[in-house]
DNA sequence: GAAAATGTTGGAAG
DNA sequence: CCTTCCAACATTTT
């Protein structure tokens, strides 16, 4: 595909469009690339960007929906070659935002997990000057971009980490295995392209296959893959939190005895 | 049939 | 700065 551009977007939930320009982009703007910043999508264009997030439910095709799903199209792009980009969600909670700037308007946003520049020592920086639980911070995209509740819970069950220990008070030796725990399943989900535990699809239009490989999340009440032991629910930061108390004890180190500290 | 839970984020309030 | 609660919305599960 070469000079593409967006030719008109057509809303059809007006809530699910916002625009920092006065008007929708005019034809022949360009798309110079397409990326992931955290969890937008983002269109370059020739002037300004496009960025999507799909929040819950949202999703994207080229394929046209069929008629009894087209009420959950709230937004389309229809490109110069014709095609349509069609945005999907059926909890309406995705956004689509026309802005002049990519990068400031992804500001806010942590660092990438997977740059070569997150090691394990900006990592432990990072944590060091937090005050709050790990889990929360781990979903907090000004901290760290792109971990959701999946990703939070499992790479704290890899880690062996408790969601509701002081994230400065990690050792340096939890700390940088915490870090490849992050590392590693960002990068093995989307070698399984994603995880689909609704209505996910990636951009060839099927399931991911990540799902078959979690540990902990979505499997409360039954046992941890590693020690047996039941898994536990918690509600966290308004997430729902699945855990191993055995293996992410409150207290002590992963997989140690839980006898240290007092007496 | 009502209540709670579901992959997210931002805003308000303490 | 940090945490908690809520709102947005539709569907499925309890």
């Amino acid at each position: 595909m070469k000079e593409a551009s967006i030719r008109e977007i057509t809303v059809f939930w007006e809530k699910a469009f916002s625009s920092e320009l006065p008007d929708r982009p005019r034809p022949g703007s360009q798309i110079l690339t397409l990326r992931r910043r955290g969890k937008y999508i983002v269109m370059d264009l020739a002037e300004g960007a496009v960025l999507i997030h799909l929040r819950m439910t949202g999703r994207l095709t080229l394929q046209e929906p069929a008629v009894e799903e087209k009420k959950y199209v709230t937004v389309a792009l229809h490109f110069s070659d014709h095609r349509t980009l069609w945005f999907h969600d059926m909890r309406k909670f995705g956004r689509v935002c026309w802005v002049r700037n990519a990068n400031t308007a992804l500001g806010h946003l942590g660092p990438e997990p997977l740059a070569s520049t997150f090691t394990a020592r900006k990592f432990a920086e990072m944590l060091g000057e937090r005050r709050g639980r790990i889990k929360p911070l781990l979903l907090n995209q000004t901290f760290l971009a792109g971990i959701g509740n999946i990703y939070a819970d499992e790479a704290l069950y890899m880690a062996g980490i408790h969601p509701l220990r002081p994230a400065s008070g990690l050792s340096s030796r939890e700390i940088r295995t915490l870090h490849r725990a992050i590392r590693k399943l960002l990068r093995d989900s989307i070698r399984h392209q994603g995880t689909t535990v609704l209505n996910f699809i990636h951009g060839d239009n099927e399931r991911g296959s990540f799902q078959a490989k979690l540990q902990v999340y979505g499997r409360v009440g039954k046992t941890c893959p590693r020690c047996k032991s039941i898994l536990e629910r918690l509600v966290i930061a308004q997430r729902g939190t699945c855990f191993c108390p055995q293996c992410q004890p409150i207290s002590g180190i992963a997989g140690g005895e839980p006898s240290s500290g007092i007496a």
